[in-house]
DNA sequence: CATGAATGAGGTTTCATTCAT
DNA sequence: TATGAATGAAACCTCATTCAT
């Protein structure tokens, strides 16, 4: 997708760099104070560019958005991968355990992107728009996996495994997105353990004794 | 907060009237394609009024925000009272569970308010921002308490009341945040079940045992 | 054409007046400085209408091209149905001599429409451009027209019909186009003289005789 | 004039190579696209220059167009010299005959200098539209000159002298301007026997009469 | 000498807001 | 009270020009 964006520049490295330097500013800067807040001269002021030289690097202001969507890539990196990696060698449990905590720290360590994606999607073009519930949706797809082999295997004993998956999902993304509360109270590492232990209970196979339904 | 909008209307019926059927519309406007992608003009044609009229019962185009946010009163308006109402005379797992059925309820009839305030809030005055953060703060508390007085009296074994609050809060919110996905796999109905039961598994009492944390 | 212009107004005769205005004003100004060297501001200032009221009454400064060029029905109104309503009562002569004198006439009334042609067209819309043409091609059709009949009742005698109308019409144009040099020698009235006599001379039928070819 | 222009280097043979390059190209471009819609990093592109390189050798884009004109001097080398070289030698007629081809011959050779001419002038600084209108005066004041000689020597037989020759260089001139429709109808040979014709028409002696004027 | 990355002035366009009717 | 025509501030974007390499 970046590949289409406009650029005066023959040098793909240069490209490359400045690009990245733009998402990360712009990504911040935008969570901070939105899209539509941010000038692309304030964005040239952060990141040490003149307003006429992000032009040399994109096309338009709402290319910015599709750079941000495809610096996931970079967040992202490995994290399928990983997860299924040693599905072989660990229980489902421990593969969960291991990627709940992987993805919430991968959540804290870009929060812009998520906060990003929950906030100013909607000024993003149609196709960054549907990249990035993709990778939402992958996000799922994979604990949906994991609780699905913990099921079969006999550990987990899970109703709704989608359910339980988007949970999870949203789960580590509100480290991001309600910041302004969830810091009040934990620390990131606190915030990890609470939500692998909050999961581990939502699917551990001796189900406690649920009254009503 | 409202009060100290602008209007050159003396007739307090009229602006109060002219007010709500600004914030109805806004509120689904913004939430559809956001804040500033949305022209007063656009507005005013949606409600079927003229640029000038609207002008007449706010002073500027932030004070829509304002007016959206002073009607998430209507929203939200028992909801605290309720559920502790009946608080001597429901178990803590009847009030919780109803507390969460209602709120739901509430996030599925209008989903744009909290679409609204997961993305819009940015563009909101500081004050707006705030006052919405509180609504979303005063939702977590009323979970706590409910929580805390189940813990009291044994029905539940809660080990961090600010965090199930908080999970159940945002499960809600996820009704109309995530739409996209959830309405795909989930009814209203199914959804809230699914979050009833879920709540109830973290805070039983005989836990399922936990491997490690 | 015209028709498919955006305008923010709904008041047809307020749009076509201004319009009209803008055409006008701007015709001027694009055929004395160029399209490019003529900024909206000035066509504002020219007309008495702020930057912003233009863009009510057009979406692009390109559509200014579109409004001028639609004006040239008002230039040509007229011209190609008089031209041929006394065909049958005047002579071919009679109606050439007509012709050439309207449309010298016409040239001077609003030169800059021709300046314009000529200098600007390049910088006009495709559609833009083919109609600008299409006027040409018509008026050299028209003379044709007047020619051929001539030459069958043996008025006259032309070897190339179509060249013979070129050389009119352009002559005609150059009123307009070499202003700068033909004011100097010639007032209007001498050069529609001229003009006529030139062009009788080509078609006359007692031919001089002309020694080598 | 092109003396003025500033340059970086000290190479004198280097400097007129590449003006000489810029003023070919350039011309070519701003006839197809206009002067405003060809941007120098184009030129640069079609002359395989850097756009840096290009300002070794000019001070201004502005400074292309005064290139252009200068290279005028290529295009009408020896013109003017010919045409009243053998003036004793041939007769009045064949002079014209003689000038009229050799003119739309060269018009046809460089037709962008001519439409240049015609539609960009505007955008050139003034000492460079009188230098441009300066040649078409000279072109016209040499048809001036072997018309009045043709019209002492009894040859031909000219009301207005100026006018004829007046027509003549526009004539000549229409064959870049209005190429769009004279390519469809006539080939140059065509073109240029119609002008003879028609120009001989019009000074011949034995004149046909014109019954009013 | 040649290059192209960097710059910012200046243009177009949008849209919240005012104000006369 | 209701309207929408008028406005201009402020944003985006282009491109001639400079300058370090």
């Amino acid at each position: 997708m970046e590949r289409r964006i406009r650029t005066y520049s023959t040098d793909e490295g240069l490209v490359k760099s400045r690009r990245v330097q733009l998402a990360l500013y712009a990504a911040e800067m935008f969570a901070d104070k939105g899209y539509h807040n941010t000038t692309v001269q304030e964005i040239g002021d952060a990141c040490g560019m003149g307003k006429g030289t992000i032009y040399h690097y994109i096309g338009t202001k709402e290319d910015i958005l599709r750079l941000i969507e495809s610096k996931a890539t970079v967040l992202w990196e490995g994290f399928f991968e990983e997860g299924l990696a040693n599905f072989d060698k660990m229980s489902a449990t421990e593969t969960l355990r291991h990627c709940v905590e992987d993805f919430c720290r991968r959540v804290d360590k870009y929060p812009s992107f998520t906060r990003f994606w929950y906030q100013e999607i909607r000024y993003a073009p149609p196709e960054v728009q549907r990249a990035i519930r993709e990778w939402d949706t992958r996000a799922v797809a994979l604990f949906e996996k994991i609780l699905a082999k913990g099921c079969m295997s006999g550990e987990f004993k899970v109703d709704d495994i989608t359910m339980v998956a988007h949970i999870i999902v949203s789960g580590g993304e509100m480290w991001a997105v309600k910041r302004w509360f969830l810091r009040k109270h934990f620390t990131l590492k606190e915030y990890i353990s609470a939500q692998v232990k909050m999961t581990l209970r939502l699917v551990c196979a001796n189900e406690c004794i649920v009254k009503a339904g």
